[in-house]
Order: C-alpha cells, then sequence, then structure tokens
DNA sequence: TATGAATGAGATTTCATTCAT
DNA sequence: TATGAATGAAATCTCATTCAT
C-alpha cells in the first residue's frame, strides 16, 4: 500500500492511456465509457480529468503517444539500409509491417480509421506526423532504388501510398472481418510486396 | 396535393434510409441522432419507428438496400467480357471502381469501414455478400487470364484482395485526410492496376 | 390519463417555469437541481429539456416572464392617477409596492437580486426592462408633483431610485432575516414614503 | 528566504480569508472552487482544510472577520460626536457609508446578500452582530437627536433602517448593474441623508 | 505544515424509444 | 400513418473532501 504509492503515481497516466486504447478500440470511441476505462485502469472516473481534460483529449493522447516512435524507428532503420532497395522491399519490409499491424502502433491505425472522421484535430496531427512522413519516406526508398539502377521509372515514385494500401485492408479486415475468416497480413504484405518490385524491377536484376 | 402526397408516402422508407445513410456518414453512427434522420428526411421521429425497429434496423437496412445491386452489375458486366483481361483490368477496371467508390454504394463501404466493428450482425452480412462474392469474382477473373495465358501464375490467385487494396485506402483517406488533401482515385485506381497487370502478365503481351 | 394529456400538454412550461421559480428561490439558482425542479413540476428531467436548452435558459424564463406584465400594470395606473400626486404616493404606492413585493414579481426580484451577478445576460434584461423603465415611470411621477406645484424641486428628480431603496431593503431582508424578524413592508413603505413626500412637499399642502 | 517564510506561514490564514472573499464574490459562493482560492491565496487545496474545516467554514470565517471591527469603529465615533446631529447625518456619515460601501467589509455585505439566504448560520450571526447592533445604533443616534430638540418625533424612531436601505441599493446595484451604470454611492448617501434629516428636523434649524 | 493525487457522489445534459392523440 | 410530448437510463464532467507522503 505504501510501497507502491509513488511508484504507481509516475505510472498512472500511461496505465490510463493503455486501458483507453484498448476499451476504445473494442467499443468505439463514441460507445466508450469513461467509466469502463476508469475501471480497466483501475482508477476512479474522477482521476482521468486530473491527467486529461475531456474524453476527446484523451482519445488525442492515446493518439500521440504511440505515433511518433515506430515512425522514426523505421525512418532509421531505412536511412541505414545496407541492402538491396529491392530485397529489403520483399524480404524484410513485409515483416516490420506486419510486425507494426500488431503492435500498439497497430491498434491506434484502427482506432483512427474507425473514429477519426469526426476528429478533425486529431486527423490533422496524424496526418502531419504519420502519413505525411511516412509517404515521404516510401518516396525516398523508391527513388533510391530507381537511382541505383534497380527500379525503373515507374508510378511509385508519384504514388508511394500503394505499397501501403495493404496494410490498410489488413487493419480494416482485422477490425470488420477477423472474425469470420483472419487474414495472414505478412504473408499479403509478402505477396503485394513481391509483385510490385516484379512490376518496377530492372530486368537486370531479375536472373 | 392527392398525387405527390400519395407518391411521397410511398417514398418514405427510401427517403428516410438516404437520410440515414447522409448523417450516419456524416456524423459517425453512434453521434448520430434519430432527430435529425428524422429532420433530413422531412418526417417525425415517431415515424422511423413505423419502418424500422430501431437505430440498428435502420443501419441494417442502410447497408443491405445498397450492397446487393452494385455487385451483381459488375458480375454481369465481367461475364460478358469481350476484351482481353489485362485490357480490361488496366483500363475499365479502375474507372469502374472509382466510380462505386464515388457512388451511393461508395458512401456505404464509408459507413462499413467506420462503425461496422461493433455491429456483427452487419459485418457478416456485408462479408458474405460483398466480401466473399467480391473476391470470387476476382479470383474468377484472375484466373480467366491465366487460363488464357494473358497472365502467369501468381499470388493474385490466391490473394485477389490485393485488386482492392487501395480502393479501400481511397476510402479510408477520403474520410480522413480528403480535406487535407484529395487523392485522385481513378489515377491512384489505374495506377495501380497497371503495376498489377505488369507484374503477372506474360512475356507474350508486352511487346 | 385520457382527458388531461392535451389540456396538460399547455399547461406544461408554464407549470415547469412555477417550479423552477419555486426551487430557484428556495434553493438558489446553484444549488437547485433539475432533478428536483422535475418533481416539483411533476415530469421528468428530459421533459425540462423539451422546453427550455438548458438550466440557465430556464432561469432566464422565469425572469422574463413575470418582468413585464406588473410594470405595463403600474404603469398604466399611474397614467390615470386622478388624485394628488403625493397623496398616491403616501396611500396607494405603499400598498402596491408591498403586494409587488410579495407576488411572484417579488420573489423574481429575490431571485435576480441573489443570482443575477453571474448571469449578465440576464441582468441586462432586468436592467433594461424593469430598472430603466420603473426609474423613469419614478421621475415622471415625481416630475409631475414638481409641475403641478405639490412638490419642490429636490434630489429625488435625479435620483428616483431613492423611493425604491427600501423595497429592495425588504426583499433582502426577507431573503436572509425574514425568519428572525419579519419585517412589516406595507408599514416600512409607508414610513418612507411619509418622509420622503414630507421632505420634499411644498408648505401650501402640510397644513 | 528564512524571514519572509516565517512571515509568510503566519500571514497564510489571512491571505486564504483575502482570496476566498475575492472569489466568493466574483464567481458566487457555489461556483466558486476550493482549487481557485487555493491557487489565489498561491497555497495548495491541501492547506486550506489545515486552517478551515469546509467550505462553508471557510465562508463562514470570511464574513466573521470583517464584520466586527467596522461596526466597532463607527460605533465609538457616533459615540464621541460633538457636532449636531443633523450635520453629522448630512456630511460625515454619507462619506463613512460611501467608505464602507467600497471597503472589504462592504464587499463581505454583498457576499452575503448573494449567498447568505443557504447559510442559516452565517445569517444568523450577521443579524446579531451587524445588523441588530447597527440598527441599535442608529436608533440609538436618532433619539439623540430627538432629545437635544434637532428633531421632532418621527418614523425613523421605529424603523431606523431606513437610513440604510440605500447602502444596500447601492451594493445590490453594484452587483448586478454596476457594468452597465456606475451609480455614486456618495452622492445617493448624501441626498438621501439630506432628505431624510429636513423631513425630521424641527423648524428651528433650517433658516 | 504542506502537497496534490485520488475518490466518489452528484449534477447537467442527451437521446433512443414509447405512447396518447 | 403520423406527430412530438414524455420518459428514463446513462454518460460526461465537476468538485469538496481525504489521505499518503
Amino acid at each position: 500500500m505504501n510501497a507502491s504509492y509513488q511508484r504507481r503515481k509516475a505510472d498512472r497516466p500511461e496505465e490510463i492511456l493503455n486501458a483507453a486504447l484498448d476499451v476504445f478500440v473494442r467499443d468505439g470511441y463514441d460507445a466508450s465509457r469513461l467509466a469502463d476505462i476508469a475501471a480497466e485502469a483501475g482508477v476512479s472516473k474522477g482521476l482521468l480529468y486530473h491527467y486529461f481534460d475531456s474524453k476527446e483529449a484523451l482519445f488525442r493522447a492515446v493518439v500521440e503517444q504511440e505515433v511518433t516512435p515506430r515512425l522514426e524507428e523505421m525512418t532509421r532503420l531505412i536511412g541505414q539500409l545496407e541492402i538491396p532497395i529491392a530485397q529489403f522491399m520483399k524480404q524484410m519490409l513485409p515483416e516490420l509491417m506486419a510486425a507494426v499491424l500488431a503492435s500498439r502502433a497497430g491498434v491506434v491505425i484502427r482506432l483512427v480509421i474507425a473514429n477519426g472522421a469526426q476528429h478533425p484535430e486529431i486527423t490533422r496531427y496524424y496526418f502531419d506526423n504519420i502519413i505525411a512522413r511516412g509517404e515521404a519516406m516510401l518516396k525516398a526508398l523508391i527513388q533510391r532504388g530507381v537511382d541505383n539502377g534497380e527500379f525503373r521509372e515507374s508510378a511509385l515514385q508519384t504514388q508511394p501510398m500503394l505499397l501501403m494500401a495493404p496494410a490498410i485492408l489488413c487493419q480494416v479486415w482485422g477490425m470488420l472481418f477477423g472474425e469470420y475468416r483472419a487474414l495472414d497480413n505478412a504473408a499479403l504484405l509478402r505477396e503485394h510486396m513481391g509483385l510490385m518490385v516484379s512490376a518496377v524491377e530492372t530486368q537486370a536484376t531479375t536472373p
């Protein structure tokens, strides 16, 4: 009782955010009750308001906490690549993406897909910090492939989001149809990357 | 007066469904108020209950009304194809899909993406009637391409949803980020189909 | 059950306003609970919101309903005066004022005194519709007395509110100290008017 | 650091009372939050409870601290009067009263007017210590005027509160309508006293 | 003394649903 | 069919008060 007071105090915001994310994703933002989040976090309803101004602020905090680290991790990784781009895209990238989709960040993605529309501030933040930067990162990746002769010029240079499309499909599918038929995300993403790469690869690399 | 009154009476359910779809997509299912839907449809709140048992039933009806016709139309069209599969996929299919995304059916897709997760009966219905059949249709299409020598064997045969992934991306993007940067859906879909087809085409067709 | 539905429907807003005034004055605006007002009015909490947008709107409505009629009544009466001003002020006016103080309008006065400070819109309305007009009425009354030779020039012409001061005292006293010692409002007002009149009367009238 | 810390420690209760009075009058008792009072006083919420048992006790303390000194001051002053009563009432009393109304004691008066009704213990205290004693003081003052031949017998002897009525008017007006039109309290009180005195003065004094 | 995290009861407000007409 | 008054359950948010440190 006495031991944990100080320590737990420091953890409270995070515990609350964890609980909130779980409940938001499980029940949907609107249907989520602060009472459930509080119960899940093991605190009182009132304490939520000690740390967050409103339900919406809690939503925002949930999104913002998870957003940046993952992307920076991946950006760093891509910057340090020492293998050919094509190989990275066909082998590592699908695994990485599948891992993200299955992580807390992936849950946040689901949350934003389902509930972002009514929260412009949050989607704006997400757009600026994830979408725009993720797009830029992919664009740079493709361009490196073109520059080093692995890839020919293609629509992927202007529409890099085409690489990500199946990831969105995976999350939407998981939200809606996962119970009826599960998707093998990693496999799906691997096949997609394989097709995409083979579409833009220069002849030289195939044989 | 009499004539139009009679006509309007008969149209009431449809007008209500139209209003409901609009409001559901605009405000999200949970935040949508029956009072608003009634006002939008120009009827009283009470009358809603004459035609639909509950808010959830209204949601279901909105989804079910729009679901079948479009898909059957497209199935018929594909069945009658007289041009090469590759050509169809690169030229007609993107336009068709873009048209669907912009139609009422496309709005229903958004509705289901955002709000389906908490309504298993509705997603079940959608899965059985749209997803499963759409998937089968695509599978058959690809297979015809393989059978007639246009396409080589590929992952597309087992993962035909990869063809649809960008359509989901378009709808999610439109819901969340459309205000910040609009996507050219038709172009995006065309590029995607172009890349996919070029990935699976047999040598013969390219030159 | 069936007989009263229509009739009572029409009376609902008024019944609610009556209940609200009672509870507001009894408990103070802030401490008044909508639940109590609803109970007092014999309706559900929800119905309050059918007629009034918010607790504050209910407050506003309570004030506005009672404000105008009384003042117009008195304005009319004063306009038609056929007795000397001094006689009116010493005999009728105290009775009239005491009657107002004891009426619903008097209760509204207490409500505004105690709770107006945090509701600028309401005090603004009250100021424009009661204070300013009441002041003008009193000014005109005094002036008529001066014009017809009953009164000499005096500070009452520029500070007519001095006539009303004891009325405020009565209401404040009643709110705070009525339980400990009741004031005889009519007597107090009569003495005040007597003193005031005797202070401004021309010599002619006294003997 | 040590010195000022010690001094501040001793002043804490008073600083808290000052803050409480400000916030109570600004926001009204019910709407005032202990957190705001604590912030205004520069202490923590918890410390409030070290000095005062509850919000109500704080209210009580605010009223009680300010109540006695002023009245005793004035009682002493009146006891030592060496000028004629009429002159005192017309010249000094209005200034004194205006000064009180503008002082902390005047703010307490507003506080009691607006919020006393729901706090019988506090109004009881106020009634016994201010109202009853103030009334007695005024009564004695008038009586001295009668005894020394300045004033004739009048209702003021039994209703001395009539002298104070405009003071209440001033405070109520200041609370509610001060923003819309300020009152010149000193002038108003002077006019009132002038009229009252001239109503009860014996002939002898006027010429 | 002093802090502010934590609680819990309660208040306003919303809204799907029902029902008298 | 059609209305909208009426209900009641629930949800967000507030805040005086307590208590571990």
